[in-house]
DNA sequence: AACGCAACGTTATAACGTAACTTCACCCGA
DNA sequence: TCGGGTGAAGTTACGTTATAACGTTGCGTT
């Protein structure tokens, strides 16, 4: 993983699995929602805080409780759900289709939806970029005469700490 | 398109878009469940013909209104969901993520889950199958070291006929 | 102060899905 | 023919996910 500086960087390894830490996560959508004349809000932060700190794919009703703990009072549903918009649309979250939750994006700077791994055991997600699945996709696409918003593409398995070494 | 004999019988054309008769699916369906031990009842039935005839993405919901209409009598939302369950079992429906909906299965006799590309506008969607997807995404799975169990493909954008010609 | 605007709070409800238990229909063996 | 077993479907109630509609707050501008 390469290392950043103070100030927050995109990611410019194209190997990075994403490991970067939480805080300097934060730091960077901050700057990149400043970049683009957004606001960043107390409650949007920790709402991305948040679901670092879980770190695999979480549901809206648990972000609203770990609110509630943190907040010591109320949270409408429409509080998270529209926290969890604003970051959807700034590319700093993405929705796992196939659990309705919710999951950080490793690289908010990139424009592109990565493939998400998804094990179905210990219930951890891991993101991951495959030029190779976009260009493929954008053949069938164009085959079939459709235009492209947005892919979903979520493997669901067993993750290498869930499968016995060896099993298949 | 192949033509097919009294017989349903699996489609061996590899580019077949899957614009067979509804009629024709259901029998196929029929007899793939006969094949498999597995009983398509007349309730599993009419779920079915209901998903062909409607040929979009079609929510629980709107089949449970649409089976009341031709029983004249309430229809609970287990008996949609346990006839839905079966039919992905035995990969004669597939379940749209993105929408919470279901479609049949162009292609129940083949294993594989195919790609989904859904059009925003006019809600269509189009099954294909890519060999080409399912290698990439085996490729990045065993890199990871995940072993695979399903595959969520969907692809959302703008059909041929939603999108007015030139416009990208 | 008055206004405008965006974010957030609040209430209610829609939409999607499941648990738990009962009833039904059918087949099979005594 | 009867009884029992089995899998499917009916029924009631509830859990989970998401949104509509409207009110309030806070802040910058004039």
């Amino acid at each position: 993983m390469e290392r950043l500086g103070t100030e927050p960087q995109p990611c410019t390894d194209p190997d990075c699995r994403g490991e970067h830490a939480a805080a300097e996560r934060v730091a960077l959508a901050d700057s990149l929602c400043a970049a683009r004349g957004n606001r960043l809000t107390t409650l949007r932060r920790h709402v991305l805080e948040l679901l670092w700190e879980r770190g695999r794919p979480t549901g809206a009703y648990a972000l609203i409780e770990a609110l509630e703990l943190r907040y010591d009072r109320p949270v409408g549903p429409p509080t998270i759900y529209r926290a969890l918009e604003f970051l959807m649309s700034q590319r700093l979250v993405s929705k796992i289709e196939s659990r309705n939750a919710y999951v950080p994006r490793a690289h908010p700077e990139r424009q592109q939806d990565g493939l998400f791994f998804l094990c179905s055991i210990c219930g951890a997600s891991t993101e991951l970029e495959d030029p190779r699945v976009l260009k493929v996709l954008a053949e069938d696409a164009a085959a079939l005469g459709y235009r492209v918003d947005r892919r979903v593409v979520e493997v669901e398995g067993a993750c290498p700490n869930c499968v016995p070494a060896g099993a298949v």
